[in-house]
DNA sequence: CTCTATAGGTCAAAGAAAGTCAGAAACGGA
DNA sequence: TCCGTTTCTGACTTTCTTTGACCTATAGAG
């Protein structure tokens, strides 16, 4: 198992148990993984970004800190931030595939629409003698058209 | 015995044991059989494509991997033939709507994946400057792309 | 108010896998 | 034998992870 990943699942464990927010220090957790801090780091900007429904903050010097917040919102507020901010003119497979599965661990969408999702923007479905800048323009309007169909269904 | 076939047969045995999924290493794989990792690729391209009846996905760096599913089996029939047969090369929007509620009046798909599937092939998804044979071409391929992984997952 | 020890942040580079593709080699049919 | 197709390899690329050196902010002591 991957580093990354053995962080990424204590540090949701803690959240299980504490509930929706926690706090810990990134010296400390670097000792226990036996790895270096800025390591930690690296897991909250692959795992827990805004993206993927985390807020964190932190506090340097003496008695600092990190903290990270699990955002409860709503699956229709996720879809409309997608849409309307996140998701702009263009976007590759593997942030098409990021997005997606970010939603399926959110619950938005269930795993079987997740592969639907996933397997209408991937290369092999889009594979006909288009540039790749169209390609992307494409993927990001089937995202928000499938994205608002789901938030118009979700409206009830 | 050719080498890609000795390949072939072991990933297919090791389908047999442990049932419709395995994880390997291409690199592990590769010093196995004594041979470029990149004929494992060679292998998965040939043999163990989407119309072969496999699906698969694969991830780089540290911990990397490739999985591969087997999709076909009994049940899933009528979709690979129209995976293989129905549809070709083309399908228009109108013929890609009446497949999809064709698979929703069948319970193959739910409404709402059946709502998100339109929305994937969807003239306003798909509204770049792009010719509309493209499109089309484009329609054929992620119909067939959408149907092998609900085929992928009705096994029971 | 200044200094310093104590935390966390950033970034670039190294490491670990898998992907791609052009071309060499082997094979099979005419 | 000659030619086209299939198989196979190796060099190069891309993606993801991990580390380490250096940077910055804060609290608290003096």
């Amino acid at each position: 198992m991957r580093l990354s990943d053995s962080i990424e699942q204590f540090i949701k464990d803690l959240l299980k148990e504490e509930s929706t927010e926690v706090e810990l220090k990134r010296n400390e957790l670097a000792e226990y993984f036996g790895c270096a801090p800025s390591q930690i780091n690296y897991v909250l900007a692959t795992r827990f970004s805004p993206d993927h429904g985390y807020l964190t903050e932190s506090r340097r010097g003496g008695g600092g800190y990190i903290r990270i917040v699990r955002v409860v919102r709503s699956g229709s507020q996720r879809l409309m931030y997608l849409v309307n901010d996140r998701i702009g003119e263009s976007l590759s497979e593997e942030e098409c595939i990021r997005l997606i599965s970010q939603l399926k661990d959110q619950q938005t969408v269930t795993a079987d629409e997740a592969s639907l999702m996933a397997a209408s923007v991937s290369s092999r479905a889009l594979s006909v003698p288009v540039p790749d800048a169209l390609k992307d323009a494409m993927r990001a309007k089937m995202m928000k058209a499938m994205l608002m169909t789901i938030a118009a269904r979700n409206r009830e």
